[in-house]
DNA sequence: ATAATAGGCAAGTAATTACTTGCATGTCAA
DNA sequence: TTGACATGCAAGTAATTACTTGCCTATTAT
């Protein structure tokens, strides 16, 4: 399974997002914390945060008996890049064009 | 399902990603077209299409008896200010505090 | 030492998703 | 008008994914 994949993937689950919007509010949570939020069994969260590590989207740490979470939004850039940045981008040169002319430029 | 789910649902899956590649590569193409690049049956690619179409990814126009696709990016649009630019902004705030640092602003 | 806490592993089930086959309909060209 | 082409619809199967239950191990606190 391609990096791509494995985001895209682990993305496209609600609860995962979820999860995601929990660290972005509090890092370095254990996983008994982001359960609390969650309507689901311990399981369940441990196999969703599996699917976000693969993806690089969740780094971990253990201390002691505990496993904290870390946030890791570095790969949502690859995501703009190849699919947020490149499709935009004639629309925007469209547009910035358009300005262009509207503003007696050569467009 | 929110539209949030659909779009992302609908970016989950490698043929459908595919699917938007080829329609960037050529807007306006026909189901015919589509299938001629994808190892997999008419049906399926029908399928995916609709995946898109109901994500608003898609557009589609019909012309006697053919069906026309057209890119729609605006809704990845919508993924970039809620997960992209919401997740980097505070990595971005970082890196450019310690940019004016190390150019001897104030940070 | 022992009880409570934090988490791991594995198997099983339910639900969803991807894909196919077969047949039907509408459109166009000869 | 008939044959080829473009697509639609529906049911069925295979594969994947989400979620649960039950039990096990390690760590911490009393």
């Amino acid at each position: 399974m391609s990096d791509a994949d494995l985001l895209f993937k682990a993305l496209a689950d609600k609860g995962r997002r979820k999860l995601l919007d929990r660290l972005y509010a509090q890092d370095s949570q254990t996983l008994s914390e982001l359960c609390r939020h969650l309507a689901m069994t311990r399981q369940g969260v441990t196999q969703h945060l599996a699917v976000l590590e693969a993806a690089s989207l969740v780094a971990v740490q253990r201390r002691g008996r505990e496993k904290l979470h870390f946030l890791n939004p570095v790969p949502l850039q690859q995501i703009y890049d190849r699919w947020i940045y490149k499709f935009e981008k004639p629309r925007l040169k469209a547009l910035s064009s358009l300005k262009r002319r509207l503003e007696g430029g050569q467009g």
